[in-house]
DNA sequence: CACTTGTTTCACAAAGTTGTGAAGCATGAA
DNA sequence: TTCATGCTTCACAACTTTGTGAAACAAGTG
């Protein structure tokens, strides 16, 4: 099959592609992502392995090129896109890597760990030996464990997937 | 200037409390929450299981009732935080229940799974023997992966916590 | 019933975000 | 070097969002 840009191919295909894009974008908006960083990976989502240039981006959301810089750069902070090129190759391709749900979510540890040491602080702030006190905690604890399961739970997955492949 | 809002309470111990308040809620508004519901909420978290009045949040986070108003709206929709009304009390109290964060975490399942249905349709769409399609389907898998975990771990937690107690 | 107290709704002003065109910058080719 | 191409930055205009005061509404109380 072509691995042309898209102006070659089935435009019916073409269209269910584009309204999945919208579709899933939309859903990451309304879980709080801002609107082009959403579209934009939402695009790589159905980009192959290659990933896509930002002229593709920009023609197949219909944005200009200064929409596009600003959203990848957003999303490569972080960490949920990677910027490549090809040697002999002018362009930037962007793209989502092969392992890249597994660090983003293994990772979610780190805001975890983030929200446990303000937690902490607020123990202290109202006092340990306090209802209150013994109150906050219990939810830093519940934090704690979390940060602690998640990234087994990732691991978990890469086993259980490898052992399919 | 602040003539600063009394409450009967230890002023040292309100002014640590208050910055535990505000940096906890600009982790949330960090992680994509509003900024209001995000300083309720916070505020929420170190009063007592009577939790407070839509006065009190009012007072403490000197906003007007308007704000209140909205803010615990936004909460309660989320089911981040419970209404109740003591006998023989005219006030609202708005509070975090105890067992509010493992609803929360606990029924992320569901945005997985909306996800999850999206992404098939992407599946559908690109294709599901290309390689597009087979790389999609894999995000597919693994917040299906997610969905399934997520409750578990939870309960997990719940016993591991009950068995301290 | 009228009165008091507490909550929600509404219209608007202030503040913040977003996406654009245009200009500027960097990089590779000839 | 100069040219061509692609990426980023900048200032601005359009659009959203946010929080407020004021007024409407609800629910107890005497």
């Amino acid at each position: 099959m072509s691995s042309r840009p898209q102006s070659q191919r089935d435009p019916a295909e073409d269209d269910a592609v584009l309204r999945f894009v919208e579709k899933f974008a939309l859903l990451l908006t309304n879980a709080g992502m801002a609107r082009m960083p959403a579209r934009v990976f939402s695009a790589l989502l159905v980009a192959g392995s290659d990933g896509m240039t930002a002229a593709e981006l920009a023609e197949m959301l219909q944005i200009s090129p200064a929409a596009v810089s600003g959203a990848v750069r957003y999303n490569m902070q972080l960490n949920m896109i990677e910027r490549g090129r090809r040697p002999g190759e002018r362009r930037d391709h962007y793209f989502i890597g092969d392992e890249q749900w597994y660090y983003t979510v293994g990772h979610r540890d780190v805001l975890f760990r983030t929200l446990c040491d303000a937690l902490d602080e607020g123990v202290q702030a109202v006092g340990p030996n306090t209802d209150r006190g013994r109150r906050l905690a219990e939810t830093r604890d519940f934090f704690n464990f979390l940060a602690k399961e998640l990234p087994m739970l990732v691991e978990r997955w890469r086993q259980h997937w490898e052992a399919k492949s």
